[in-house]
RNA sequence: GGGAGUUUAGCUCAGUUGGUUCAGAGCACCUCGUUUACACCGAGGGGGUCGGGGGUUCGAAUCCCUCAACUCCCA
């Protein structure tokens, strides 16, 4: 067929489908009751970011889920949409600001929302128009932004309702603290690592004694906020030095000397410095024994005042310049390497200062509970399962979530505070409704003595509602009821703390319901050397220019293939070329079909062989492919895909059904050749939907309306597999005879003659004649030289007079021998075994037996052999 | 320190309930081939003591114990 290339031209197939099914609609979804809902909430994407692998293989799961969803029949609904990643947004449109010599503080909150929008509207979508090049099939008209207006309501209402519940408050904590971000983070967004760093070891003068206590420190500029020194009530090194005072060095500040067994009396000197305003533990001993708690930093990580001393140098200076002085006092006792965890901010990699501050908290416990059992239970349920371990884990030693953020990107706190201080506070879902609750404490106030809270709440506080609020199911509950609970979840497992959990524990508070049914953790790209793909590395490759090169279809095939769930996939363009040779094999098969010139005349039984063959083997295939589905093994679907195309229908079957050069082919096959060809189109679709439409549409004439996306998926018919066993024998018996051919040098071309003796003809008797281009023969016999193979228990002999090497060709039948022997009495050693007949079951002993019978004939027919040939 | 995972061919990985000749796929490699859909191809082929050791079992890549290496999560 002339007008057909011999390569696949992707680029334009692809935007012309996808043009296509957006014109159709196909991708929107409306309440049904009549139709089950498929639903599917996107992980939504930053709007600072932009595509990268992760992205790419997660919404390829999503696509193919949802599409085989639409193909089952089933209301199909993949909802898009952002979020507005607060810290990450707001350090971007900062910077752009700082570059055009603005600065944040100077044009107030309302002046940098309109610039953080004006960011959104520039940036916002990049992601979303990136995922159409990847054939995403998302309900479009339904993109939700996580600041849309409903959406931002439904998280104040929230606040507002779990404030109401008692389970939200604000209270004096420590916190973690981004210095560079200048706002309080949560736990799951520090990020821990070991990096080395030094031990210094410091003494302190004990007062009115010659005696000193030495720490061990890695921060030594918090020396300035100690405020005791502790040690462990059983330790016979220091106990004598209870009750006295200590003096911190340089500033010369008398402390106490406590007595607790938190210490660690192997760690270091075994003697611990307290710094309550600067450390997590130290802060908890403070407050148990009453301690004083200095802050000797700022919120930017420099010294403050209280320090009395480096004020104003940044914390890494500080802790190199108090050095010096502390030599200088004779205070410094030893230096040391040394390797420690550090805690790093998950945006902005600054390392996380611990910094009491007030913050508004929720109480995880109540929470958690039902959030947990519903994984236990299954309600809820993990691919693959070992995630269940991790999140039990998380769940049940949870601590309270810190939401508050000092930033202005985001939904600002609904509380209001009014008079001194900022004890005096109510919370409420706006101005007006914040006065009159102040009123009815303080009748005489007004709008105007009240501020509200600057701060926003933290982003993953708006996208734990993500699956009910998509759906404005706060205000509206026509589509909610329709599509809630969700089908499944996609999501890398590094985000399973953050936003799995959290929707799971949002979808019972708010909706008393699961938010989904499934969560499938994808396995985080790697490189070929097994780094994670990141910007700084350099080693991530462009989304885009994959798909220019190695199709949407190729890449989508690619990830796949090495994407077991869970599992993280070193990724190499390979995989991909293997994905475009993939499209291109299946672009040759139906140039091959469609070049045929079509006649009304008799079926070649080869034909009726074959196409009833090949029915069968898709059926099985379809059993397999829909097991794999139902299991989440998406990389096994396409494996399935990709060898039933390949192997079975382009080696086998198109090879076997094929007409002699210049021949026509009969109707009947070439028809049920169409009707096979769609239907592996139709299995194939999920997984590369645009070649599959590309085919689908060039191999019958379509109606309006008639495209592989909405066609029905195919059912498995009952299998024979009889008619698939006689079909594998044949293929064993062309392989052997090719075989053959490639030893001996010769051509397809020439016909040869093929003895055989065990067996009364075959099933596919022309299959094999074709194919291996022979004669098959069950009668003659032949005692000249000849090559000889076995397929099951038959005997073949291919006489070949001239060609043959009697001693090589012997030499390969005692080979053949002695492996034979060496089965057999394997078996036979089974067979005597007792307690092998007894225990195992019947069929495994049938079997067992019948594999003694067929190694002992097949050993009869070589001995024969050898016997006639020496 | 606690927990989880991984280890199978040169590379990347499958291997479902322990049981057929079950040690497999793709890539890479070797030989042959431009045959009429496809060299982004076809035909054929070589290659592994299933991380080491021990155990359970009639039977172990598969279950248990132990050791080793690597990875991740949590503190």
């Amino acid at each position: 067929m002339s007008e057909l290339s011999s390569k696949y031209n992707p680029g334009e197939v692809e935007g012309k489908w996808y043009q296509h099914w957006m014109e159709k609609d196909y991708f929107s979804s409306k309440p049904d009751p009549s139709k089950e809902p498929f639903t599917v909430v996107i992980p939504p994407p930053n709007v600072t970011g932009i595509l990268h692998m992760g992205h790419m293989l997660n919404n390829t799961i999503q696509d193919i889920l949802i599409r085989k969803a639409r193909l089952e029949g089933k209301n199909a609904c993949w909802v898009p949409g952002m979020d507005h990643a607060s810290i990450a947004t707001e350090a971007k449109v900062v910077k752009r600001l700082r570059d055009q010599g603005i600065k944040k503080s100077d044009i107030g909150r309302d002046e940098f929302l309109k610039h953080a929008w004006e960011w959104k509207e520039e940036f916002g979508g990049v992601i979303l128009e990136q995922l159409k090049k990847l054939g995403a099939s998302c309900d479009w008209n339904r993109t939700r932004f996580t600041m849309d207006e409903k959406y931002y309501d439904s998280v104040i209402d929230t606040f507002n309702d779990l404030y109401a519940k008692g389970l939200i408050y604000r209270g004096y904590r420590m916190v973690n603290w981004d210095p560079e971000a200048l706002t309080a983070v949560s736990d799951e967004e520090v990020l821990h690592t070991e990096e080395s760093s030094k031990l210094y070891h410091v003494r302190y003068k004990v007062s009115g004694t010659d005696e000193y206590a030495t720490i061990a420190t890695t921060r030594p500029e918090t020396i300035l906020g100690d405020t005791a020194i502790c040690i462990h009530p059983e330790d016979e090194r220091y106990t004598h030095l209870h009750g006295k005072k200590a003096v911190v060095p340089i500033v010369n500040r008398e402390i106490p000397i406590i007595l607790d067994d938190y210490v660690d009396r192997e760690f270091g000197t075994g003697c611990l410095k307290v710094t309550p305003a600067h450390d997590t533990n130290d802060y908890d001993l403070g407050q148990k024994h009453g301690l004083e708690t200095i802050e000797i930093l700022n919120a930017n990580g420099t010294m403050s005042e209280a320090a009395q001393v480096l004020v104003g140098q940044d914390r890494f200076e500080a802790r190199k310049n108090i050095i010096p002085l502390l030599e200088e006092n004779g205070n410094l006792v030893k230096t040391e390497d040394y390797q420690n965890k550090l805690g790093r901010s998950e945006r902005t990699n600054s390392i996380i200062e611990p910094r009491l501050s007030k913050q508004w908290f929720v109480t995880m416990e109540d929470l958690a509970k039902p959030a947990l059992d519903a994984v236990e239970s299954g309600d809820v349920k993990f691919y693959p399962k070992k995630f269940q371990n991790t999140y039990k884990h998380w769940m049940t030693n949870i601590k309270d979530w810190c939401i508050s953020r000092q930033l202005w990107w985001g939904h600002r706190i609904p509380a209001w505070y009014f008079g001194e201080g900022d004890d005096n506070c109510v919370v409420a879902k706006n101005a007006e409704e914040a006065l009159e609750k102040a009123q009815k404490l303080d009748a005489s106030l007004t709008s105007s003595d009240l501020r509200q809270d600057e701060d926003v709440v933290d982003t993953w506080f708006s996208s734990w509602l993500w699956p009910i609020s998509v759906f404005d199911g706060f205000y509206d509950r026509k589509e909610l009821d329709y599509y809630y609970p969700t089908g499944d979840l996609v999501t890398a497992p590094d985000i399973i703390f953050f936003w799995v959990a959290r929707m799971i524990m949002a979808g019972y508070e708010f909706e008393n319901k699961r938010p989904f049914e499934n969560v499938y953790f994808t396995g985080i790209i790697r490189d070929k050397q097994g780094r994670k793909m990141s910007k700084s590395l350099g080693n991530s490759p462009d989304p885009l220019e994959l798909i220019e090169k190695y199709s949407a279809d190729g890449v989508r095939l690619g990830l796949l293939m090495t994407a077991p769930a869970g599992n993280d996939i070193p990724f190499d363009d390979a995989i991909c070329e293997q994905g475009r040779n993939f499209t291109n094999k299946i672009w040759n098969a139906l140039r091959l079909v469609k070049g045929w010139e079509v006649e009304d005349k008799a079926q070649p039984s080869v034909n009726v062989d074959a196409i009833e063959w090949l029915r069968n083997r898709i059926s099985k295939e379809i059993e397999l492919i829909n097991s794999n589905y139902s299991k989440y093994r998406l990389n096994g679907v396409a494996l399935s895909i990709y060898k039933l195309v390949w192997d079975e229908f382009c080696s086998w079957y198109l090879e076997a059904i094929k007409p002699a050069y210049q021949d026509s082919i009969d109707r009947v096959t070439y028809e049920a050749t169409l009707d096979l060809f769609e239907e592996m189109m139709i299995l194939l679709h999920p997984i590369m939907p645009f070649i599959s439409e590309e085919v689908y549409q060039s191999l019958k004439d379509r109606e309006d309306g008639d495209c592989v996306i909405v066609a029905r998926w195919p059912e498995s018919q009952s299998v024979n597999s009889e008619v698939i066993e006689s079909f594998e024998l044949a293929k064993s018996i062309i392989t052997e005879v090719r075989s053959v051919r490639a030893g001996k040098n010769l051509s397809p071309k020439e016909a040869l003659e093929v003895l055989y003796s065990g067996a009364d003809g075959f099933q596919q008797e022309e299959v094999i004649s074709k194919l291996a281009n022979v004669t098959l023969d069950g009668e003659k016999t032949f005692d000249g030289p000849s090559a000889s193979f076995i397929v099951g228990t038959i005997d073949f002999t291919l006489p070949l007079e001239g060609l043959i090497d009697s001693d090589a060709e012997m030499d390969k039948l005692t080979e053949e021998l002695k492996y034979q022997e060496g089965f057999l009495k394997s078996v036979d050693k089974k067979l005597s075994n007792e307690r092998f007949v007894s225990n195992a079951p019947e069929q495994v002993v049938d079997s067992e037996k019948r594999k003694k019978a067929d190694a002992e004939s097949r050993i009869a027919s070589i001995k024969e052999k050898l016997a006639s040939m020496s």
